[in-house]
DNA sequence: TTGCGGACCGACCGTCCGGTCAGTACCATC
DNA sequence: GATGGTACTGACCGGACGGTCGGTCCGCAA
């Protein structure tokens, strides 16, 4: 009895689920490449979480690192928002970065699976599967960032000792780390922003604009 | 003909690279490990790189997850330095967390296949493994460096408006990330830091001291 | 009505993995 | 010289993995 509906009822003849098999795929690989990386996933639980059969997934994509690049691609395709909010308004660089931080944090929150899955390619120092995917995808943004962070300081909004290039890392990392970390962090003593990314945002452009030290 | 030396001479029954077996083991694991991850380390690799059979590593360490943790928490006692620079002299905060930061950067990248093993512990949010263990090296040192900048602020030397623990995982993000993307940041434009740790902590202190806005 | 092609399946294959085991060489100590 | 422990080995095991294969079902165009 080939062919039978492995999931909930739905009569019809096709698209047993929601979306054909192929979303389904990329859906549940998504899904267990985020959290498990892709080592840790076997194409066998890939097709359980959609599922379908494993024969069908690689009906779909030519191998496993073929599903992994697609998933992959689709996802730096989700990640591509949040940098629109710099390049909108003029006006004071504390506002434009400020809000910049906020929403990038806020964003990559919102897309937790997409970011941990482009994060661990980028990071990782493997020259495997797609690292050059996902890291044009980071250059890409990184050299808006510094475009704009060049021309505040052009205007005067930023000191001249100031190195675009190093601003632009000291956010992405920033962010970046919050995003790593903060759940090991929420173990920490004295911590107050670890499930709350705003504060962290807050404080972090106060030491950025105005530094530690007293006045 | 079992028992031959499979490496270099050295006549001696015993012994026969540098160490015993077992430390040869761990050595070989340490490299594998951290550069590869667990998942893609056999143990027949682990074996061959050591010069031993891989029956001979099961000799020594139960199972792979042991010979993992027994890296692990070896990396670990190795890592264990750079945080006297802190508690050392008294004096202006800038010059203290100044040597700090590029203590602990310099150190991280000297023992580079020790760092990326905790850290990859540390940041891949699996439960699995280890992680308290890393975790605890990580707590560790964290409550040092937040009390040491608390100190400072007791003292005058920083704003009150401040933040100490955030402050100390600015630091270490600062670092860890410079740790994890100096490699793809060597590809970008504009960036003249990427192979300079110093010159990375120098940029970074100069904005943490003194904000990044016109006085 | 036929036939074609895409979605899909169960069963299967070779490989490699972590782990085991029986046995060997080489020490100690008595 | 027997004994016992330790470092070490090649051969082997069950299982999981990525991937293949022959075949079924079904919508659609001729």
């Amino acid at each position: 009895m080939p062919h039978t509906a492995t999931v909930t009822a739905l009569s019809d003849h096709h698209a047993r689920n929601e979306g054909d098999g192929m979303q389904r795929i990329l859906a549940a690989a998504l899904d267990l490449f985020a959290i498990h990386g892709f080592d840790q996933v076997s194409v066998n639980a890939i097709a359980d979480k959609a599922g379908v059969s494993k024969a069908n997934v690689f009906h779909h994509f030519k191998s496993k690192n073929d599903l992994y690049l697609a998933t992959l691609r689709e996802a730096c395709r989700e990640t591509r928002e949040s940098l629109d909010v710099l390049s909108g308004t003029d006006g004071d660089i504390g506002e434009r970065l400020t809000r910049y931080m906020r929403e990038h944090l806020l964003a990559m929150l919102r897309n937790e699976q997409e970011t941990r899955l482009v994060l661990r390619e980028v990071l990782d120092n493997s020259p495997g599967k797609a690292r050059a995917l996902a890291e044009d995808v980071f250059k890409d943004r990184f050299e808006i960032l510094v475009g704009v962070i060049r021309e505040c300081q052009s205007k005067g909004l930023l000191r001249d000792g100031i190195d675009p290039a190093f601003v632009a890392v000291m956010l992405t990392g920033a962010n970046v780390f919050y995003f790593q970390s903060r759940e090991i962090m929420r173990h920490f003593p004295g911590i107050d922003f670890a499930t709350e990314p705003e504060r962290y945002s807050e404080k972090f452009m106060d030491v950025l604009l105005n530094g530690i030290g007293v006045k």
